[in-house]
DNA sequence: ATGCATGCAAAGCATTTGCAATCAA
DNA sequence: TTGATTGCAAATGCTTTGCATGCAT
């Protein structure tokens, strides 16, 4: 279970300074942790609670929780990064609806499956992605596409 | 397999004209077929077989070839969107040089495995991805992250 | 001839950065 | 006190768009 002191802790073993920006920012994931959000939805829920923050202080500290590991980021379609806290409890992958960013856990990781097989191609891999993408419940397909 | 020829004789079909930019644009695709390329790459290799060729030219383009589903886009990392070709023969899945770019083709498609586990979560499916990152043989690890 | 396609230049949007001021430790 | 962090504003990088011109059919 993830809780906001849990990350403050974490933050601390790394030399990390306590901001309320910072303290704002985990608040909004740690609330928000089933979703994945875009830096616009974190700058505006963290202005709620930190009204002085700026949007660059977002993407500066994205970008921190992101090398820690603390955050996980994707991009869906185009060209605009989603975020979420990483639950690092377990390795899992997201079903994430297209419309809302509203997501759910797959337990199921594919890669054990074909490891065998990309040793073979001589790829050092690093990273993988296993997405899905569709529209939940509330957003059933309307005019999407 | 691909030719020019099998994609513009598409393009016909779907009443696209066949304009010189346009047959560069594609040429480059097929040639590279077994990478994705960035829109600036193909931007530049078009331009040597057709020097006036703008880059406007280029996104409009992939625009309508993504749309036919002649060419697949995705989004490696970052924000920079990466094509290639529809090997329509075969669904299939990819390992990608976070360097190069350079691909290799996988035949593994997990979704089956799971589909029954979606249903049950009341999403309607519309895209998925699996894509393993790392570095090819050539460009092994130096400083990257 | 007709309208789809292009070039150009400007705009749009997400993200990054330089710098001086501020704040947590 | 001191370096990490922030706000601000400007810059960057990728992508899109409006409009007049050009070209394939």
């Amino acid at each position: 279970m993830i809780t906001i002191e849990s990350v403050q802790k974490k933050l601390k073993e790394k030399g990390l300074k306590l901001t309320n920006q910072r303290k704002a920012i985990i608040e909004v994931l740690v609330e928000n942790k089933d979703n994945f959000l875009t830096a616009e939805e974190i700058f505006l829920k963290s202005r709620e609670k930190c009204p002085q923050t700026n949007f660059s202080t977002i993407y500066r500290n994205l970008e921190i929780l992101t090398n820690l590991n603390i955050i996980h980021k994707t991009n869906i379609e185009n060209n605009t990064s989603m975020f979420e806290l990483v639950q690092n409890d377990s390795h899992h992958h997201h079903i994430i609806c297209k419309k809302c960013g509203r997501t759910e856990f797959i337990d199921f990781c594919p890669l054990d499956k074909i490891l065998s097989e990309v040793d073979k191609k001589n790829f050092t891999l690093t990273d993988h992605k296993f997405e899905l993408y569709g529209y939940c419940d509330k957003c059933k397909k309307k005019d999407n596409r």
